[in-house]
DNA sequence: TATGTCAAGTCCCATATGGGACTATTATTT
DNA sequence: AAATAATAGTCCCATATGGGACTTGACATA
C-alpha cells in the first residue's frame, strides 16, 4: 500500500501530459475542452444561449446563410442537437429560416438585425479568450498552428 | 427569399472553416470533436466503457498512480464527472483506491491487471484513429504540432 | 481546544446530449 | 409509372453532463 502511494510524487501534481500515446491529438482535446468550458457556461449564464445556439450563430456570422445540414459538417456536430439550436433561436427571433421553393425539405437559415446585434456581444467574449489563448505563441508558431490545422481540419473529412 | 437562397452556393457545401473570427482555435475544438466523438461511440458499444471511464483509464496509463483530482487537472473534466468515472471502474473491478493513510479525504487510483488487459485493446483503437488523423500531416508538421501544442496546453492553465 | 477556512470527493437535480426511429420530400432505378 | 433509395429535418428516450450543495477531514489562527 506504501509502495503504491510513494510512486505519485508532488512534482506530477497538476501536471500536463506533454508525453502521450497520441501524442498532439491529447493536447488539442485538452485545449478544446479548456477553451470551450468556461465560455458557454458564461454565454449560458449572462445571456442564456446554449453551446448549439452559439455555435450556430458563429457559422452563420461567416456564411450569409446556411441550411442546417452545412451547419452540421462545417462543425462535426449531430443534426438533431443543430435542429435543436436552431430551433431555440428561432424562437427567439435570433435567426429566421426561408423554406427552399425548390425543395421542400430544405430550409435556409439566416441571422436577424437582432440576432446580430446580440451575436456581437458574444463575439467579443470569444475572440477575446481566443486572442488570450493564442497570445502564448509567438508569431512564427501561430503561422505554422494555422496552416496545420487548416490542413488537418480540411482532409480529416476523407478518413473518418 | 430568392436574394437569399441564391447566396448559398453548392461551392459552399459541407466546406470547412477555414478563416474564421477565432482562427485555429475553431479548427482545434473541430478536430477534437471529430476525432473523439465515434471512438467513444464505439468504446460504449463495444465494451460498455464510457467516456470518462476510458479518459481515468488514459491517465492512469501514463502514471502509475494518481489522485482524482489530479486527474481532473490532467483532463480539464469537472470531478464530479471523473469521480463517476472512477467508481464505475472500480465496480467493475478495472482500478482499486487505496485511501491515503495520512489524509482520509485521498484516494490513489491504480490500474488492476483486468484494467490494463481491458485498456490494452481500448489503447489500440484510439492510437489506430489518432495515427490516421496524424497521418495527414507530414513529418515537420508533426514536430511543429507537437511543440505548439504542448507550450499551449503548458501555459495555459496561467491564463484561464 | 475552539473556530474558521480550505480541500477532496460525492450526491442531487435540472438540462444537454446523441442514437435511432420517424415523417416528408426528392432522386434514382427498373 | 412504380418501386426503391436517399436526404433534410424532427422527435423520443435513455443517458451523460455540469453546477452547486453537501460531507468529511486537514490545517491555520487564535
Amino acid at each position: 500500500m506504501d509502495d503504491i502511494l510513494s510512486k505519485s510524487t508532488t512534482a506530477n501534481t497538476g501536471e500536463v501530459l506533454e508525453e502521450n500515446a497520441i501524442g498532439a491529438l491529447w493536447q488539442i482535446c485538452f485545449v478544446a475542452n479548456s477553451f470551450v468550458f468556461p465560455i458557454y457556461a458564461q454565454f449560458d449564464k449572462e445571456y442564456e444561449i446554449s453551446r448549439m445556439e452559439f455555435v450556430v450563430l458563429f457559422v452563420l456570422s461567416h456564411r450569409d446563410c446556411l441550411m442546417a445540414w452545412e451547419i452540421c459538417r462545417m462543425t462535426g456536430l449531430p443534426k438533431n442537437n443543430i435542429s435543436r439550436g436552431i430551433q431555440k433561436l428561432e424562437t427567439k427571433e435570433l435567426i429566421s429560416r426561408s423554406p427552399d421553393p425548390k425543395d421542400a425539405r430544405r430550409a435556409m437559415v439566416t441571422t436577424t438585425e437582432k440576432g446580430h446585434i446580440l451575436f456581437d456581444k458574444l463575439l467579443a467574449a470569444y475572440t477575446k479568450r481566443a486572442d488570450g489563448f493564442l497570445s502564448l505563441l509567438d508569431e512564427n508558431d501561430k503561422a505554422d498552428l494555422d496552416r496545420i490545422m487548416v490542413k488537418l481540419s480540411k482532409f480529416m473529412p476523407t478518413i473518418a
